[in-house]
DNA sequence: GTCTATAGGCGGATAGAC
DNA sequence: GTCTATCCGCCTATAGAC
């Protein structure tokens, strides 16, 4: 019912009941089905009818559970942003604090690894807007603001302790910042420098440029090794950065895992 | 303009007979329109139906000039790819041949410029695949070859000429490299190492990302000056390639043009 | 919450007259 | 080459019985 975040579980609630539990089952079962078709078939070829039929139900019995086929897909949008977000910040923790080059390295492979292993939610964020159209940022909003921040967050944090140099980066000075970046930057950390978020938003927007070309282009069938070449791109975008060459992780054997 | 098969208009050839003139350009007149689509509505909302009704025609007659749905697609795929790869050797080709960072950073900047004036044709070849099914290679092939041949060309002979060296680079020494790529060195240029196409086709992916997520992303709504926001992400791509940093364009004033 | 039935719309593609 | 007419499929969404 209510949009922003109409299915969401709260955290330290007392048991559902057994009714609330159904609905919940049920409407995983809706989505997971309709990341199927947008994996197979890509988006705009999400039917709530076909979703109705594989699940042997009535079409309209869906519309109990999703008012409109755009809500449906506002919500695996949602779904996808919280998911990516999950998956950088959990890849950030497995590095200590200080080890900010690391944190960086790790979040860039989280990334791929994460877009790699969902293609369908990475179409449906980072490809071309869906048919009908896209979601109103209104919804998408706050989950998409939870991803970008995780970069920027690691980024600061690392200028802030020295390990990277802003003044080695090829951003000018002064950039001046949208809308969007300043709801941002107003929000959870306070005087974030828009030149840091111009250079971490930049590198950012390298490395799914990267990912874009190996999930949806020809890279792959470019060049096999995809792998390496990964690595050798986040070290590029991170010398690009300005953080101490001594700090990026080799090559080698070394998976830094 | 359109090269391959069906619609191809031959060089240096006699005029055409009237009735091949007007058939030309009803041909072009479907391609424009459904380009228009395109840019409106995405790709998968072209619709024979509804370029019919805007031509005031019966649907029926437009199969007289593509035999199906998917044949339109195809030229239209064709169609950009021969565009942007116009563009980029236009662009190359205002730099002396010796100037090779100066090509280099003219084609980037191309590149953009058309991504910017062509969005629906960029949507279309860059973009999440057509809904339908995507473009066979086979009539895709070529007009793709020569646009990624030109990036490729362009850096290959500056580290012939000692303007960028591949062991400043992070990118491995050895490199597998896939069946289309093999192809696409095949063909022209003899002995073309793989490594630089390594090098260099990451470097165009990095660009494309850029392009990607100011285009169809947020990138925008973060930061307005995404132009001077360019130009620094191509001097970070220059220097990951080994480009000799004095020959790296500045920022300045100088848009090097 | 689930069903049947239905309204009203879209699209691709073909047959056959002119 | 263009038309009319038509087949056949798909879809979202609603109404109303149970």
């Amino acid at each position: 019912m209510s949009s922003s975040a109409p299915h969401a579980v709260p955290a330290g609630s007392p048991p559902l009941s057994r009714r609330d539990a159904r609905r919940l089952a049920t409407i995983a079962e809706i989505k997971t089905i309709a990341r199927r078709q947008l994996a197979e078939h890509g988006p705009g070829a999400v039917s709530l009818r076909e979703i109705s039929r594989e699940m042997r139900m009535a079409s309209s019995a869906l519309y109990r559970y999703f008012a409109s086929h755009d809500e449906l897909i506002n919500a695996l949008c949602v779904d996808a942003y919280d998911s990516v977000a999950d998956a950088l910040a959990a890849a950030r923790d497995t590095r200590p604090a200080d080890d900010h080059a690391g944190r960086w390295w790790q979040i860039c492979h989280a990334y791929r690894r994460w877009s790699l292993d969902h293609r369908p939610d990475f179409a449906l964020i980072f490809g071309t807007p869906v048919p009908g159209h896209h979601a109103p940022a209104s919804t998408t909003g706050p989950a998409a603001g939870r991803f970008a921040a995780v970069p920027l967050d690691v980024y600061a944090r690392a200028v802030d302790a020295g390990a990277a140099d802003p003044d080695r980066t090829q951003v000018p000075p002064t950039l001046e910042i949208g809308d969007l970046l300043r709801d941002l930057l107003d929000a959870d950390p306070p005087d974030y420098p828009p030149r840091l978020a111009g250079i971490a938003l930049t590198a950012w927007a390298s490395v799914l440029g990267f990912l874009i070309t190996e999930i949806f282009g020809s890279l792959t069938r470019l060049v096999t090794d995809t792998d390496q070449l990964f690595q050798a791109h986040v070290r590029t975008v991170m010398t690009g950065m300005g953080f101490q060459p001594t700090l990026i992780p080799t090559g080698d054997t070394n998976r830094h895992r």
